[in-house]
DNA sequence: TCTGGGGTCCTAGGACCC
DNA sequence: TCTGGGGTCCTAGGACCC
């Protein structure tokens, strides 16, 4: 019998997601801190051991309220490398267990299993062998949630954590769903939950009870709908693999104190090296610089501008970044700059396939800026060293030869 | 010691085109 | 001269996710 909108009548997608991810690694690395409470990241909390979690501990909160809430807490520097490190072992894993897996991100995946039954087995065994392989061989615990759409299986693992597997069976849907909070919705956040409780609608069920009408007309046409069709279970989106990236980004926290110009500029020079470097690693190219500042007054800001055509060359990025900053200044006089970023979008060419994984291809400016206006003025095998120079309003020539 | 760094999607107004 | 409908693109902002 098939009923349910996603095309499926048996439970065969599975969610995958590697608990307290960060503070598992550390704990996996340094025995001596199985079993303790550890909190990863010393600015705010990046992620806490279960230890910690049981203090309250939540991420991403201010690392001065993390420790007064559980003082015995181990504290210790984010090691990323090592992170992307365990996340590659690990969809290595998933790749193994079938070929269609979507990366959500470092620590959380989808896959598909609905054609396996003969080889491997029914999802709940294939969920069982993946948890073991995950626990002996990359030495990290992980939750998985089984279900016939994306969202419940979602919801299952997020409700069988920790180092748990929950198969949410055909059929029971709604009995599963409609009990719970409705902060458990994918999409509903703080804001959205305040509105819903402000509204009287606490529960999925209630949600569910309201009508797609008076949803649309508290949160708008679009968070309705889909808010409406999640409190039904009805989620027809497939797994999909290899979805590529819309946008790539990268951005600075500046803490409080007054940075100067000359600062800011420079942090803005190597954001957009990164950048070029990650565009040209995945084959991308992009048409949309978008500069992003956030304020001493916790405001944010955005400011983009668009090329005619899509490009994939660091120099030509920064001239686009440094005219938005250029029109900013005002703005970051008057409210103070405690953040600045930068997001490439409209991307366009092929890209690795891979999924969206943070941290990618980034290891580190190499001036590159530099090497790309020489290559282009002098040819690729010319040049063996370059000098970047400070580039100011108006300088339009900022690369030169040593 | 008030808040990291990476993303996705939606809305809305204005310019512009047919 | 004024009015209309339908569409795309750009820019800015906001909510949400891990």
């Amino acid at each position: 019998m098939r009923i349910d909108p996603g095309g499926r009548s048996d439970a065969c997608i599975l969610h995958a997601d590697l608990d307290s991810f960060y503070a598992s690694v550390e704990q996996r690395d340094h025995p001596e801190l199985r079993g303790r409470p550890v909190i990863v990241g010393t600015g705010v909390v990046l992620a806490a051991s279960y230890e910690a979690k049981a203090c309250g501990v939540r991420t991403p909160m201010p690392g001065r309220q993390a420790r007064a809430l559980c003082p015995r807490a181990v504290v210790v520097p984010a090691r990323f490398e090592a992170y992307l490190e365990a996340s590659r072992a690990v969809f290595e894993i998933f790749n193994q267990t079938t070929p269609i897996v979507e990366g959500i991100s470092v620590d959380e995946a989808f896959l598909d299993v609905g054609g396996l039954r003969r080889v491997s087995g029914t999802p709940v065994e294939i969920a069982t062998k993946l948890r073991r392989r995950v626990a002996t061989e990359a030495g990290l615990p992980i939750s998985v949630g089984i279900a016939r759409s994306k969202f419940l299986a979602k919801v299952a693992s997020a409700v069988s954590k920790p180092d748990g597997l929950l198969e949410v069976p055909p059929g029971r849907e709604l009995e599963f769903l409609h009990p719970l909070p409705v902060r458990r919705l994918w999409g509903v956040g703080e804001v959205t939950e305040r509105k819903l409780i402000a509204a009287g609608i606490l529960t999925v069920g209630e949600l569910a009870g309201r009508g797609e009408r008076e949803l649309s007309q508290l949160l708008g046409p679009a968070a309705g709908r889909h808010l409406y069709a999640l409190s039904l279970a009805r989620d027809p989106r497939r797994v999909e693999v290899g979805r590529r990236r819309r946008s790539i980004g990268s951005q600075r926290a500046l803490g409080r104190r007054d940075r100067p110009d000359a600062e800011l500029e420079a942090t803005l020079v190597a954001i957009v090296e990164r950048l070029g470097k990650r565009l040209r690693a995945a084959s991308r190219s992009c048409r949309t610089v978008v500069l992003r500042l956030r304020f001493e007054d916790f405001g944010r800001a955005t400011r983009s501008r668009s090329l005619l055509l899509p490009t994939d060359r660091t120099d030509l990025i920064l001239g686009l970044a440094q005219d938005l900053l250029r029109d900013a200044w005002p703005l970051i006089h008057q409210r103070g700059c405690t953040l600045i970023g930068l997001s490439l979008t409209n991307l366009d060419g092929f890209d690795d396939g891979q999924p969206a994984l943070p941290f990618d291809s980034d290891r580190g400016t190499e001036l590159d800026l530099a090497m790309d206006g020489l290559r282009d003025r002098f040819g690729r095998d010319a040049i063996t060293r370059a000098v970047l120079v400070g580039r100011h309003h108006g300088d339009d020539v900022p690369l030169l030869p040593d």
